[in-house]
DNA sequence: CACCGTACTATACACTGTACGTTAGAGGAG
DNA sequence: CTCCTCTAACGTACAGTGTATAGTACGGTG
């Protein structure tokens, strides 16, 4: 049996072949069947480095999450905002696996720490109080997570002709009767699935709510 | 062989019985062969009504944003606009298994379309541009979505103690010299993780920032 | 009555995650 | 050098998945 040396595998080694098979094929398709077959290893070998799939989800996770970069320092807090929301859809855009890693699990782990701290630290310099804070972090997290989410998604459909067209053809047979504004409105609602100017469009509604004394 | 008579099944029978085993089991655990063996039949009987277990899952979803309550008439809009996202969320916590449907799939099917309709006919009444209008109405269903998927993702971490406890001794191994913010603020994060208030802030800000003139 | 379309069944395939028990090779102890 | 132990990787197996394909019997229509 041409048994594989012993130390080959490493957790590292296999969450950047789980990331590269993930943008290869498709966060859907992702098995650690198919990790362990792209290393030239048994299945169950990766197990000695991860409890499970949802382990390695989360390795994952992080290992893209130290890819954001630091917030810049010494510009106004909203732009400072504005940049840690930016980086970060544009990191999920780079790598749409990140929106379903980070919308199906808890935020855990080192470098994901480390981006909440950016942020929040932002927001307490600039003076919010703990409370507001920290709900205003989350707010923007999950802004960003549902609207770069939505736009990865409708990107994907774009890309599939079949579910493309079925799409399309289920927004033409609305009756302009019953649904006059989707009817009317369509052509602004598909630009709206995506882009920059959608995404700050919400960002800056956001942050013009932020500097609104309550 | 006792087959089974020839018209037990119809697509709505089948919609009702999926949506009864995503609430009971999660969606997670969810499948074609679980709605079949519910019902007492084969699994590919249900082949007769979907394409696909997409279609399944669309099928539901469009049942779901059924349930929707129309929008109020007779109030401003900004509270039209909060009633709408408002009861969308109360149906996504109420139902949990919409947030996935949504989130992983486009929008389409009939009672889709007159929720948005609901939105869309509030945002042009209150005197919104077209494109303003699509814009505003992506940035509030994203928000929904981004939010109250978080709010149902955490709950469910909530409820398994095994995963709560990693958390939670996760969160306790960072050093508060490297993530002061987060170690400080810990507290105010956690209860962060959903709620009325939570919901509320964030769609106040938006709010906030559709009535100040850009 | 015969016939036909269709609602359901049966079988099968190629997968999945992972529990369990085994084995071989590297590193340290004598 | 030998021996022992520890553990990384193996093989096997199981219970499950979605769904392609082909077959079958029933209800309604001629």
């Amino acid at each position: 049996m041409a048994r594989t040396p012993r130390n080959t595998l490493s957790a590292e080694l296999i969450v950047r072949t789980a990331l590269e098979l993930m943008e290869a094929n498709g966060t859907d398709a992702f098995s650690v069947r198919g990790v362990a077959a792209e290393l030239g290893v048994g299945p169950m070998a990766l197990y000695t480095y991860f409890r499970n799939k949802d382990d390695l989800y989360d390795a994952v996770r992080d290992h893209l999450m130290g890819l954001l970069p630091d917030v810049p320092p010494d510009v106004p807090w909203p732009d400072q905002v504005r940049a840690v929301c930016r980086s970060l859809r544009l990191l999920m855009l780079e790598h749409p696996c990140l929106a379903q890693l980070l919308a199906g699990r808890p935020l855990s782990g080192h470098e994901t720490a480390r981006v909440a701290e950016g942020l929040l630290g932002v927001l307490r310099a600039a003076g919010f109080a703990p409370e507001t804070a920290a709900r205003t972090h989350t707010t923007l997290f999950t802004y960003v997570l549902g609207s770069t989410s939505w736009e990865i998604q409708m990107a994907a459909e774009r890309r599939d002709p079949e579910a493309w067209r079925r799409l399309r053809a289920s927004m033409e047979s609305l009756s302009a009767r019953d649904f006059p504004s989707v009817v009317e409105l369509a052509p602004e609602l598909a630009r709206t699935t995506g882009g920059d100017e959608q995404f700050d469009y919400g960002l800056d509604l956001l942050l013009a709510g932020l500097r609104t004394p309550s």
